[in-house]
DNA sequence: CTCCTTGCAAATTTTTTGCATGCTA
DNA sequence: TAGCATGCAAAAAATTTGCAAGGAG
């Protein structure tokens, strides 16, 4: 799992620091979280990540398409950073839990709106918000 | 147009205050804005408006479900809040514009994916950046 | 007239910046 | 090593809270 973690960062062009492994099996962990919540689950477990860290390696993670920022703020791993287009998130409202799903049937329905509408797509997503079958 | 905006509120069913109506107005000539950004087009057009009030009106409008939270933050006014289900907005990352949108077909793709998966959706919608014919 | 809203003041919390030091590739 | 990344200190910005006064229905 370490390994991978690695191999994730790496394989999006950056550094693969202690802090940045943490930061992302954080995540993987949480579901979605905000700043804060990492911050925190991080503390709970052994080490500590300065704040300011934790703001710049999201930034960093974020920019390289790594994580998904949710409407209320929070992020989530991005678990298909190659693949383009749509990506669609089953966001569970009780155990904060986000599967990621690619849809190509949702892309065609979006470009022909905005085909129809002569607006020119650069990104989209679907958030989902929902219990899952564990949860339920 | 100050007379719907009243409807709207109303009809929501929440009382029209001249506060209330004021920022309705003002995301509704933003298209998206954040709070702050609110609060400076209202201090700009005349009147002024306590950040702390905004604030509370837009948690207000966002209950009733008459505004969307947009992945960054800032947020645009719900033009079919009658619709249940799918939301899809069109943003103009140029003119902050937001064109909404109901489709049919995302609707069923998503409720085949979470039903395959065993999710119970609550809620969902897509967010589409791009640029708009006016600004291409 | 009653209850919901607003404004004000102030506390909190979140996010950003500059700079010296540390660590990956 | 060279250059990106992190930590620390501190500033700036955003968001929340309590309470008294104002306004809609």
């Amino acid at each position: 799992m370490q390994r991978t973690t690695e191999d994730i960062i790496r394989q999006a062009g950056l550094r693969a620091t202690t802090q940045r492994k943490t930061i992302v099996q954080g995540i993987e962990v949480l579901g979605c979280a905000s700043p804060r919540d990492i911050e925190t689950w991080i503390a709970k477990h052994g080490v500590s990540i300065n704040t300011v860290t934790v703001y710049r390696v999201l930034e960093a993670l974020e920019r390289v398409k790594l994580l998904h920022r949710l409407r209320d703020g929070r992020v989530s791993l991005c678990s298909m950073p190659d693949t383009h287009g749509h990506h669609a998130m089953l966001h569970c409202t009780q155990c904060d839990a986000v599967t990621e799903f690619h849809d190509e049937r949702i892309c065609k329905s979006v470009g022909a709106h905005a085909k129809s509408s002569g607006f020119s797509v650069e990104a989209h997503n679907t958030e989902i918000l929902g219990v899952c079958t564990q949860c339920a």
